[in-house]
DNA sequence: GCGTTGAGACTACACGTGTAATTTTTTGGA
DNA sequence: TCCAAAAAATTACACGTGTAGTCTCAACGC
């Protein structure tokens, strides 16, 4: 997400989600398919937010007897810059003080903390 | 957070800050000044973006002399609560796929590592 | 008492977002 | 070849946000 990709909205972040799932390259129905059952939208906002998301540089549209949408980030791109973005705005840069303010509310079940605990000792 | 307070924004966050910072109730020149050198905001902005954050019940306004506003929720709060967001919009609700992302990510130094296993390690 | 000054209220305005309807263009089948 | 149905483009519209300007009213100093 070098500045290529401007914002996504929460909206759009599950068209890119639906984009991220599959394999390949989807065409907007199959899209529309998917969101009209997972959040019960109109087949014409689903196009309007793929159209803001190609806009944004975020997907890629190829043309073969239809478009094909693809996603121009991954999930594990968008992930850690939003959640950097996170860290930045409420814990100062600090991503010590995210995760402490993870374990001290109460978020976290004590099944979390013992594999959060696993994964820092197997980890090299 | 429980919504008690709506969504805040990016420009009204900072005003949270500033009054999470103070230790007490603070009139709105006070705050004004603080973002004017921070952020370089004119004073209507700072009073625009106080009312929207009484008008959302994050603030409350105390009517002295002059009025005089502190927060109604904490930092702690709002951040527990945003990072939450950010868990269940992301990570499908699973802090540990965050945190594994995080440290798979290239944003921690080793430092930060070390510092997050001594948290979990001393942590009972 | 009256005017100036600062606080507060009201107004503004463009851009993003959520959520679509309507219009136009293709295209495959009769 | 011409039409219906699907796909794409265009338009819509209210609400939130960033960022202020202007108007009004009260209080303090002369």
């Amino acid at each position: 997400m070098n500045s290529l990709a401007e914002k996504i909205s929460d909206s759009e972040l599950e068209v890119m989600k639906v984009l991220w799932e599959a394999e390949d390259a989807l065409p907007v129905t199959a899209i529309r398919e998917t969101l009209a059952e997972r959040k019960g939208w109109e087949a014409t906002t689903v196009k309007t937010l793929v159209a803001r998301l190609v806009g944004k540089g975020a997907v890629s549209q190829e043309k073969r007897k239809v478009f094909f949408y693809s996603p121009l980030i991954s999930e594990k791109e968008y992930n850690a810059w939003a959640t950097g973005n996170l860290v930045r705005r409420l814990y100062k840069g600090s991503v010590k003080d995210l995760v402490a303010a993870l374990v001290s509310s109460d978020e976290l079940s004590d099944a979390d903390i013992a594999e959060l605990r696993s994964m820092f000792v197997v980890k090299e």
